[in-house]
DNA sequence: GCCTCACATTCGCATTAGCAAATATATTAG
DNA sequence: CTAATATATTTGCTAATGCGAATGTGAGGC
């Protein structure tokens, strides 16, 4: 494990962890590659906003991003150092436990299986994890 | 456990860790109750800076402060939310594990128990763990 | 009472972070 | 090439954070 070589301090991840903000974007893509799309419709958030939280996600090193055509998915990449990968392990479990993260989740979930009541443009990419569980 | 009674939102909890004197002082108080001169001392950073990042700690929920005397010990309390304990925990094994935090610890062994050799004021209260264990 | 010690807090100041609005870039369609 | 879509970055602002220096406070000692 450890996708991302970078120069981890513990205190610029934490530092990286403390907006709710970013701390729900995590949660989304714990286990799953996420549309920015799908962040910005599940969040309520303004696309600017959402954007800038995933750079700052990116840049310590804590998310990886991948273009697919015009989409862009993100997608939790856990620290080579392996204090910093345990604390973030233990953070994403103690999100799925919180009552507005479970929210989100299921939002991700009718954004991805029932399109049509949410709007979502026509083709949205969907995260990867589901796509793949709707396939077999 | 859970001596705090704070509402613990995981984004403060982070914030309160997102600082290196913050870590630095919490990797001391590990298992112990210090004093605020040893902080001092062990940190070689100014008292009026120490005592601000202390009451950052105190008013996040993560330490509490005890009067003896003139002097005040800290010691870490752990928060009753029990993902915001969970986290806590590992953060310290991590801590434990990092070079400059082992460096800290040993300091503040050789403060305790060899007190003429760094110029502790006469009669500076020890941590409690190593007092004990001096006193078997 | 006054004085000192051990801390805590306040005061300016510089740096940084977050926001909305506007603008820029990349990709695909035509 | 132009236009449209999806995302990223810049701009201008406000608020929060960290720092050293100065000052305030609580507990003994005399």
């Amino acid at each position: 494990m450890g996708c991302c070589s970078k120069p981890i301090n513990l205190a610029s991840l934490f530092a990286a962890l403390a907006d709710a903000t970013r701390l729900r974007l995590l949660n989304l893509m714990a286990g799953r590659e996420v549309c920015v799309c799908h962040f910005v419709e599940i969040l309520g958030q303004g696309q600017p906003k959402i954007s800038r939280h995933l750079a700052y996600l990116r840049k310590a090193g804590i998310v990886a991003a991948r273009r697919e055509g015009k989409w862009m998915h993100y997608s939790i990449c856990p620290p080579a150092d392996a204090a910093a990968a345990s604390i973030l392990a233990a953070v994403l479990a103690s999100l799925g436990r919180d009552e507005r993260m479970q929210a989100d989740l299921a939002k991700l979930d009718l954004v991805c299986c029932a399109p049509q009541k949410l709007v979502v443009p026509a083709g949205a990419p969907r995260p990867a994890a589901i796509a793949q569980r709707a396939e077999s």
